[in-house]
DNA sequence: ATTAAAATTGCAATAGTTTGCGTTTTTTAT
DNA sequence: ATAAAAAACGCAAACTATTGCAATTTTAAT
């Protein structure tokens, strides 16, 4: 992995969560945790984010009346969930995570389409208030502020209680041995519960999360039925991914 | 193979993959690295891809969504809001609902504020999620589109188990007779049980609300502690509130 | 076709970067 | 105060880039 990449890395998780950890980042990139800090210094000296003890947080000019939401490489996001959305039909119950690509997705719906959708996350539901057929419901508890997301018992209960036809789960990490793995812990226990409350369990992201890892398992391959990614599906970094059964679109 | 060959294949690649590696390109072409490098050089002072140490990197765009919201006379919700913030206090629990005039409060709550507030805002929650010691706490349910509030029995059951010390709640008209009232039957029951859930309630809004009604009432105006408008305390618009016990700030 | 100039290519030596590790220093929280 | 975690520092090994140069190929004009 190049070093610019990896930075590119690092600005983007800092857009989701507003905040990164260098031993997460180590460990999702394996790397020393020296080398994430002197990216972290390196990025922090061009201004890009804020280094403070421990990782480093986004600097983002204070939005006024004006809600947000930086999007990075929102084109290659288009075109991935784009593959996703023949699987939406009309009359479906489904839940939706957080995350940019999810963000994306949602904008995309087509107008026409006629389901009820579970989300926790505020952009999300933000954006399908725009949507005139959609039924949404926001699973509330305590936020998480960075990443606009409700977490908790509170949410976990709620999604214990409900049945979806499909899911679209967001993905920081993904990996052959681990299967899915998050960044927080209870971000982690409300994923599992939206996987359990789901017939199918769908994930988004963009290949760059492929083949890396986080400390807290969310499920393991077995358990997705779909990913789907901006590659080909005949993309030799699929094969292992197709050959544990996982649907790749 | 001729040069403008192999900057095809090398920007196809980038396309494909955001990013291409020197000696990956020089195996691929069959080229000295030194060759590939000069080639990776002339595309990025064209501006077609970004040189990195070991490769190069596709340039990513990074878009801005934003979530507008408009907020009519805004330097006068703000005249108001300062009024109310000496209300706010280390510790307290806060419920708010909705509208604009809340939202310039939220935006102003002071950053050192430690409090625990409630809401089913989306607008407010988004806004709250700024605010680095502020614990927020979503109330979920179904939502109301238009608004972006969740309405309904959800909300109502999460009220009815929660004590807070204050709430700020919008108004879309109020009258000495009727008190607070409002357009939408499911918002007036939430406001209810909003009210219901605190120990003091204040409403903030515009002096044109004054004196007008809608089919819904939320409360008389003997259940508000405290009103604040942009009015003058003296002001005899306010006169026949203060008599009936409210509170004018 | 022939030829000279210009461009391209690979090589080798040199220079510069990156990275992980051990050690020391600083910071944070108890 | 003290212990634990994080950061900084210096270093060596591995990797990547730059440079000048010679050999080769391409281009364009007679």
């Amino acid at each position: 992995m190049l070093k610019a990449e990896r930075h590119q890395y690092i600005m983007d998780k800092l857009l989701e969560e507003q905040k990164v950890v260098t031993s997460d980042l180590a460990l999702a990139l394996d790397l020393s945790e020296d080398t994430v800090r002197r990216d972290l210094n390196e990025l922090d000296s061009k201004k890009l984010l804020k280094k403070v003890y421990g990782g480093a947080i986004s600097i983002q000019e204070k939005t006024d009346n004006i809600f947000s939401i930086n999007i990075n490489a929102e084109e290659q996001k288009k075109k991935i969930v784009t593959k996703a959305l023949p699987l939406l039909h009309d009359g479906q119950v489904i839940i939706m995570s957080g995350g940019t690509t999810n963000l994306v997705f949602a904008r995309l719906i087509p107008e026409d389409l006629k389901v009820t959708i579970y989300t926790y996350s505020l952009p999300i539901a933000m954006q399908l208030s725009q949507h005139p057929n959609i039924d949404l419901i926001f699973i509330g508890g305590k936020m998480q502020k960075n990443a606009m997301v409700t977490i908790g018992m509170d949410v976990v209960q709620v999604l214990s209680k409900i049945k979806a036809d499909i899911c679209f789960i967001g993905a920081s990490s993904i990996n052959i041995n681990q299967g899915l793995t998050e960044i927080g812990y209870e971000v982690s226990i409300v994923k599992k519960a939206m996987i359990e409350a789901s017939d199918k369990v769908v994930s988004m992201f963009s290949s760059n999360k492929l083949n890396t890892r986080m400390p807290h398992v969310v499920c393991e391959l077995s358990q997705l039925d779909t990913i789907v990614t901006e590659l080909e599906t005949d993309d030799p970094r699929l094969e292992e991914y197709k050959k544990l059964g996982v649907n790749v679109v």
